[in-house]
DNA sequence: TATTATTGTCTCATTTTGTTACAATAATAC
DNA sequence: GTATTATTGTAACAAAATGAGACAATAATA
């Protein structure tokens, strides 16, 4: 079975059944935070980037794989977060029409309509060095600010906030907000990652001494920034 | 393929291939946290106890179902924390000897000794009330203090330090601790748990303080224990 | 009745966090 | 140039949380 490229789709041969993973992929533009989306070809579903597991592949090497094939990036922060198996996920259907709307045309019983367990990733990327790319099934990938989300397919909704729920949590115990920001920032745009992140203004006096005191950032020579003020110091993330 | 009374091994028409739970169950018995440990017939192998998704059905009510079955109960604390997707994880040598020990033949390639995935959960449950049961493989299945493990098959060392790790992270934002204990506790047997859990010992009246601000614990009588000292009160956990 | 061990609470010291104030400074207006 | 403006970094003090010790209450035992 093939399209009309005359690409065959990915088959049962190489890939374990009813395994599958999403991604959660978290961007943020100084102002909003945003993850990316698919929308595939001649329908209006819009669905996490996700992908199949090789049977001689570990999971996580694949995530990797499909993060990688997305974002054109590499060593980006990863991290599992969820296992959704719910009996009532897969919709045989809308998988169906995606294929069909591709040139496909699978048979009943066709592995990739079968009931589908995901592992669920999110990741953390600076918004300026990527160049997102769809997947061969999607006409677009694009950038969704999180609380502006369209309507996602199956239990993409439910992902979307697990994820952002273990974010804020993993936002204060393990720092991972500055995987946000490119290597270089300001306490100003810091502080925004946070805000932004939990959902709530935090006080600026406070949260730099904090982030002070926590001896993670190393300073640097400031930035010219232009406004008609004294200028930031640059900080980066010290390696531990 | 049956053994020699007469039950077959589990159907690959009811289960999911590939896909597995292990159950990491914490105990506390007043002095150690523990976990609970299968040993298999005729064989030195010690592991997790866990079982397989049935093609119909949730995985958490699969989870839950192999939960109650090794325990007796019913409602217990159980979290999802993290699914080991590895490739080297499998060893299906380990599987047949397993198997052959229990009467079985299972021709190559039979669908047990394939790679599997695995969904691991951890459970806290209450010492006293439970009798637990072995599965239909083992031999035994018994209690074992954490920090004087057997040597466990497989990546299922791993998947304890891990549980314990989470387990650890969520004594103090989740307050899961009080899933160890019974309904009724002592603020001493409370500071036990968690010093446990922890690792490490904690100030007394700081403990004591801080669990009373929490507006968590409502006071009960006291308890005449027998000791030659003033009584301590009894607790217990307030619903939300 | 005195002794003992443990519990509940209080007090004070120390540390952390909240809040306000203010000096430093780069761009802009004049 | 000089004053103005907005933002930054830090200091200073207040308030809250935590650490650490002291002590009275009390149930069993000697």
């Amino acid at each position: 079975m093939a399209n009309k490229e005359n690409r065959p789709l990915p088959s049962i041969d190489e890939y374990l059944p009813h395994i599958a993973y999403d991604l959660v992929i978290f961007g943020f533009n100084g102002k909003s935070l945003k993850i990316l989306l698919l929308e595939y070809v001649n329908t209006s579903f819009f669905a996490l980037p996700g992908g199949f597991i090789k049977r001689d592949e570990n999971v996580d090497d694949a995530v990797k794989r499909g993060l990688e094939e997305r974002t054109g990036l590499k060593n980006i922060f990863l991290e599992q977060f969820y296992t959704f198996g719910n009996v009532e996920r897969p919709k045989p259907e809308v998988m169906r029409t995606i294929l069909e709307a591709n040139g496909f045309d699978p048979k009943d019983g066709h592995w990739l309509l079968d009931r589908f367990i995901s592992i669920a990733h999110y990741a953390l990327i600076n918004f300026d060095e990527v160049n997102p790319k769809p997947d061969r099934l999607s006409k677009s990938i694009n950038w969704y600010s999180i609380d502006d989300l369209p309507s996602l397919m199956m239990d993409h909704k439910a992902i979307v906030l697990k994820a952002l729920n273990v974010l804020r949590n993993n936002l204060e115990n393990k720092l991972v907000g500055i995987n946000l920001l490119p290597d270089k920032f300001t306490m100003k745009e810091l502080q925004m990652v946070y805000e932004t992140v939990l959902g709530e203004k935090l006080r600026r006096t406070t949260f730099q001494r904090k982030m002070l005191n926590k001896d993670i950032l190393t300073r640097h020579e400031k930035l010219f920034t232009g406004g008609a003020h004294k200028t930031p110091y640059l900080y980066s993330f010290k390696e531990h």
